[in-house]
DNA sequence: TTCCTTGCAAATCGTTTGCATAATG
DNA sequence: CATTATGCAAACGATTTGCAAGGAA
């Protein structure tokens, strides 16, 4: 894959690793247009899936029918918040014993697992 | 909420009770089709969405895009091939204390988890 | 000058919904 | 009869894509 410089996308990544809410291609399309003010959702996208490729950021699927992404990948967890769905980095050690746990009845070969937890963030609970 | 009978939601329960590979609701719709020709897509989702929320099958989210469903709702974690896309059962006790572990350096609340392991499956690991 | 990237709009995909009619209790 | 469920088609929200024009190497 050849790739050229772009104003944009240094733009999106910028956007992308001053925040750490994971915010959405739309939230990131908000912001961008700031600076880029013609930037078109199309360009946004296109270059959100393409830095998710080459593994410069990840892509969050946390089952709320919209893609999150965030540019911290190195491995962590993520949290959602039931009340305001707000997605949240924990701060815990690495499950990766849990996949050879998984892996002990099962045929197939195991890599790797996907674990988001849920529940109210501090936020939502305290107001409850 | 007041239900009434309806075949085709049976035939789609019935349907959904003898397969184990949690098929999405465009699977549902091919097959439940061949038992009532005209059903529409829109009663597959409306009923598999009724039926999600009654408790009586449960939806999975797999970050494919689509929705897949399971009559099975006893807890169970899923194994997801990254070769062939199926979404397979799998043998192991739950983790409930991850939960906690998650809780330790965490302000709010956490209620529970979701996770699904990636790989490749049997099939699929023996022809590569 | 090559070819990657953009902006724009149209298209696609999965899913939901409004409405008039049919089926259920 | 009162209501819920259906079929159909249109509407929806998120994301992708075709294309002609712009920008980087």
């Amino acid at each position: 894959m050849n790739l050229k410089h772009s104003k944009q996308r240094d733009s999106i990544m910028e956007f992308l690793r001053e925040r750490k809410d994971h915010p959405t291609a739309d939230v990131v399309y908000m912001n961008v247009r700031k600076t880029f003010p013609n930037i078109s959702l199309g360009t946004v996208y296109r270059n959100l899936t393409l830095l998710a490729d080459i593994g410069e950021i990840s892509r969050i699927r946390v089952g709320d029918g919209v893609d999150h992404f965030d540019a911290d990948t190195s491995p962590h967890y993520h949290f959602i918040c039931k009340e305001c769905g707000s997605v949240i980095d924990l701060e815990m050690e690495d499950m990766t014993d849990i996949n050879e746990t998984a892996n002990k009845n099962f045929s197939g070969l195991i890599e790797g697992h996907i674990t988001y937890f849920y529940g109210k963030c501090g936020n939502c609970s305290t107001k409850s």
